[in-house]
Formats: C-alpha cells, sequence, structure tokens
RNA sequence: GCCCCCAUCGUCUAGUGGCCCAGGACGUGGCCCUCUCAAGGCCAAAACCGGGGUUCGAGUCCCCGUGGGGGCACCA
C-alpha cells in the first residue's frame, strides 16, 4: 500500500491535517508500505516559505515520519510539484494530442465578466465554451506567437460519471453539471486537478485518503484518470472538522485562551500549550474513527494495529476540545515520573523559573495527577522555585476564622514544627493534627491557613509534601511572615 | 442560485433488520473519598431530525421533506 499526504504550503498546519496525515501513516505501518509527503506549491501567490518548516516539525512531533518527499528523495522524485513543472506539461500535451484538452485565451477579465453575468441569471457560474471548438491549428499558432494561454479539460458535454468513494460509495453526476476546468494556468504551472492526478498516477499512490473538500471535484478526477487511462487508486474522502460548536468548517482563528476554554487548531501551538504528542494522536484519530463501542485509549502501535478503513465515519466531526484535555491528562499520568520531569522542564524555564531538575524531579509525583497540560505544571508547582512568597493577606485568612485566630493558628504550627526533632511528612502532618484538635478547629482551617502562608497559593499540591520540597527553615520563614502579615489586620 | 456529501445523547461515537424500553466516552449534576486542587469510586439526567413506504419486525433498507456541512477561482 503506498499512500500520500499532500499539503500546500499556505499557511499553518492545523489539527485537520494532522488528522489525515495520520491515517495515512497508519495505513502505511499497518501494511509495510511507503508513506509519502508531496508538498503542492504549485500556487505561487499563497506560498508560504515557512509553512514547509513548521508542517515538517509538526508531523516529527506527532511521530509521523515518512518515507519518502523533498528532504528524503526517493524513487519517484522530486516531491515538490514546483519542481516538476516539466513532467505535468508532458502529460498536458498527452491531453492536447488526444482532444480531450484545449487551449484558452481567455482573459481573467473576460472569464470574470461572464461570471459575474451567469451569477446574474441565478445560474451556476460556468466556462462558456469560448475557445472549446478553436481549431486546434489556430490555437497552436497563437501559441506559438506567444499568446497568453491555459489548458482546460475538455469535459464530456453529455452522459454521466461515476466516481467510487470507499465510505459513501459511488457517486454518480450529469458531466454537464461539470466546467471546463483550467489544468494548467498561464504561468506553466498545473493546477491540482492535473498535479495532483498524475503525481498520485507516477507515484503509484494506491490509496487517496484526502479531506471531502475534494467531494464535489471528484468525478473530473475519475474523467482525468480516464482521459489517460490510468488505473484509479482507491479514493477515501475523508471528514471535516467543524468549530466545537458544530457551527462551520473548523475556523482557523481560534486563540489560545485558557479562560474561555478555546485552544488554537494549531499542531505547534498544541505542543506549546503542553499538550503531549501522545494525546493528541490519539484524540485526532477518534474523530471520524473509532474502534470498538468502548476502546478509547490507543497507543501509536495499537493505532497501526486497529486502524481500518471500513470503521471511518463520513459524517462531519465537531471539535472537542475538552476531550483532548482528558486524554491528555490520562497520558500525564500514565508517564514514567522521569519522562514527566523531562517534558516539563522546558516550560518551567521558558517561564523563566530557576529551575533544577533534582528539585523537579521530587516535584512531579505532587502534581502528575494534577495537571492536564505539561504547562499547568508551572502554574501549580512555580512557587517552588520562587525566592519568596507574597500571599494575598485576605486569603490568610482561613475559612471560618479572624485574623487574629489566623495568627495565633500560624504561630502555633510554626512553633510546634520548630520543636520537632526532624521534619518527616508523618511526624508534621501528625502534629499539626494535634494542634488542630487542641485549638478546636478543623485541621482543614489549619492546612488552609499555611498553604497560602507557605505556597502563596489557594491550590497547590499536597501542603505537607510541599513543605519538605520546601525545606524546614524556609518554612518557619514563611509562616512568621505569615503572621506579621496577619497582625496587621488585626 | 446550482451541484455534492452527511444526519443516534450538548459533543465524539457503538449499532450493518430482531441481541436496543439504544451501549461507551467527554462534558454536566449528585454522592463518597479528601489538607486545597486534582485523581479515583458510585449514581443520575441526556439521543435514534420529520413524514411516508418495504418487512412478521426498522435506529438499521427505499423515497420525500427538513436541517447541517462542503463546493462552484489561472487556490489547494
Amino acid at each position: 500500500m503506498r499512500v500520500r499526504f499532500a499539503p500546500s504550503p499556505t499557511g499553518r498546519f492545523h489539527i485537520g491535517g494532522a488528522r489525515t496525515a495520520l491515517y495515512n501513516y497508519l495505513l502505511a505501518q499497518q501494511t509495510g508500505g511507503q508513506f509519502i509527503l508531496r508538498i503542492e506549491d504549485t500556487d505561487r501567490k499563497r506560498f508560504d516559505p515557512s509553512a514547509e518548516q513548521e508542517l515538517a516539525s509538526s508531523l516529527r512531533w506527532l511521530g509521523l515520519d515518512w518515507d519518502e518527499g523533498p528532504d528524503k528523495g526517493g524513487p519517484y522524485g522530486p516531491y515538490r510539484q514546483s519542481e516538476r513543472a516539466d513532467i505535468y506539461l508532458k502529460y498536458i500535451n498527452i491531453l492536447l494530442e488526444k482532444g480531450l484538452a484545449y487551449y484558452c485565451f481567455c482573459s481573467p477579465e473576460r472569464l470574470a465578466r461572464v461570471r459575474h453575468q451567469q451569477q446574474k441569471l441565478k445560474k451556476p457560474p460556468r466556462y462558456d465554451d469560448h475557445c472549446r471548438d478553436l481549431s486546434p491549428i489556430d490555437a497552436k499558432e497563437r501559441v506559438n506567437a506567444g499568446e497568453s494561454y491555459v489548458v482546460r479539460f475538455k469535459t464530456p458535454k453529455q452522459g454521466k460519471t461515476t466516481a467510487v468513494d470507499l465510505l459513501r460509495g459511488p457517486i454518480t453526476v450529469d458531466n454537464s453539471t461539470l466546467d471546463d476546468y483550467i489544468l494548467l494556468k498561464s504561468n506553466g504551472l498545473p493546477v491540482y486537478h492535473l498535479a495532483a492526478m498524475v503525481d498520485d498516477h507516477l507515484m503509484k499512490i494506491t490509496h487517496v485518503l484526502r479531506g471531502s473538500e475534494w467531494l464535489p471535484t471528484f468525478p473530473l478526477h475519475v474523467l482525468i484518470y480516464q482521459a489517460f487511462g490510468w488505473e484509479q487508486p482507491t479514493w477515501v474522502h475523508l471528514s471535516v472538522f467543524l468549530n466545537p460548536s458544530g457551527k462551520g468548517k473548523l475556523s482557523k482563528r481560534f486563540a489560545i485562551d485558557p479562560k474561555s476554554g478555546a485552544r488554537s487548531v494549531y499542531v505547534l501551538d498544541l505542543k506549546q500549550t503542553g499538550y503531549l504528542p501522545e494525546a493528541v494522536n490519539n484524540w485526532i484519530a477518534l474523530m471520524g474513527w473509532s474502534y470498538d463501542d468502548h476502546t478509547e485509549i490507543f497507543s501509536m502501535d495499537e493505532l497501526i494495529e486497529k486502524f481500518s478503513l471500513e470503521k471511518l465515519n463520513p459524517s462531519p466531526a465537531a471539535v472537542n476540545y475538552s476531550k483532548l484535555d482528558h486524554f491528555d491528562g490520562i497520558y500525564i499520568r500514565s508517564l514514567q515520573l522521569d519522562d514527566l520531569t523531562h517534558r516539563i522542564l522546558p516550560f518551567f524555564k521558558s517561564a523563566g523559573l530557576p529551575v533544577d531538575e533534582t528539585t523537579l524531579s521530587r516535584i512531579t509525583p505532587l502534581i502528575q495527577e494534577r495537571i492536564r497540560t505539561l504547562e499547568d505544571a508551572v502554574e501549580i508547582a512555580g512557587f517552588f522555585f520562587n525566592e519568596t512568597v507574597e500571599p494575598d493577606p485576605e486569603q490568610l485568612i482561613g475559612k471560618n476564622m479572624t485574623a487574629a485566630d489566623s495568627a495565633q493558628a500560624a504561630r502555633q504550627a510554626s512553633e510546634v514544627i520548630a520543636s520537632l526533632p526532624g521534619f518527616e511528612n508523618d511526624a508534621v502532618e501528625k502534629s499539626l493534627r494535634n494542634l488542630a484538635d487542641e485549638m478546636k478547629i478543623k485541621a482543614g482551617q489549619l492546612f488552609g491557613v499555611l498553604r497560602i502562608a507557605i505556597t502563596g497559593q489557594r491550590v497547590s499540591p499536597p501542603l505537607i509534601e510541599s513543605m519538605q520540597i520546601i525545606g524546614k527553615d524556609e518554612v518557619l520563614h514563611r509562616i512568621e511572615q505569615a503572621v506579621a502579615i496577619l497582625n496587621r489586620q488585626i
């Protein structure tokens, strides 16, 4: 099985493309076939020089490595369409010679005018066949004379064309609803319809998995294959991703905004936000594909083993970021501690914290089940690397307590801790609980005051364990600081 | 406007004529656990778009509506 992922480098790489790439990759791995990366850069106007880079690093991050591609080469290169112009010309000429394509000299202005009128008359905008029946000899002369031209496909006027999609079955359309599509632009480069068909054939692609936005021109593609007399690949059109609301195609304007729950659609943004590639793969794999009625967690190896085209779902799917969070939490909790430590380390660094791996490795077990993304680790545990804490005076006052109560509780806690011979977890916890009993307050109230005093946060990793990492002296110092702050409020 | 595709809980989905008074997951609500927050456990609410057929029997097949999505470029 030979499959390909053929994006056009016109913008950032998003999860829709990632899913298409993933499915292609899975098929190749599963069958021991090849996964080809082809860059469809025939549109020089929309070309974005940074796009191919981002695409490559996104795919690598996800672990979707390709067997043949622009950087790797392979037996059917080059793998960048802009470098294959002469190949396309050869096939355009074949069509021209067969009388299945023709030169068209209409100016873009004329075409726009024609289109405009048709729309005004509420007729489908289509080419008006102005050049369709020009004599090939005359046309060739005009070409030789240097006149600007394009080449159009001579779509049959009569009959029907049936295109077979693996998920949807046969799709039959009247040829009269099809246009005489442009195959070769006036700049000498082909459009997708020609380039992709020629490449898929030459690169011996056996299964084409692509977005369902190609469904309307699918019959044209079949017609092109037929015009060349080539055997068609198996066609599979993947459903589109919809916005989380379910309204409209996934828009690329989602910003990273944790408050509103919005996330970016871009793979690299997901990486930067602290999602695990394992989670992202698992998440996108399940949008449009399922294995059975209950299995949801799939490692890459399991996906390779269990993926099947037959279980693909043709209906559009709204993306659900909270499910991504869920998967990410699961994968984070399943990580070995040292692995997790290494993964969260860069996030502390980029937050500008003076993190050291030894300390961080003691923190990791405390936060592993509390974070949904790697970035969350900084939020919950960043305070460990701050020299000082600045507790909010208001928050320092315990639940159902006055400032005086809280100050007293803190002072006594400080004394109890100071009097301890060591600083072991059990001893600290036991003595603090005893203190709470003696003071006739709940342990939770005492812990609450101390939590703010020591971590500066209302939400933190477990208090006693956190104290161990901060150290006895600093803990006592922070409690004293809190007492002082509380005293000012009495 | 024309063409094409799709249609099960809010969302992702299972379901290929009887196993379905429709299963799982996320999310939501409640309870338990609990030093906060999580995690974990238990429970709950929540769907076959509508109408016609076909059939002994339809979520499952067919038709028509409706709704949603996509496309209609010298973009892919």
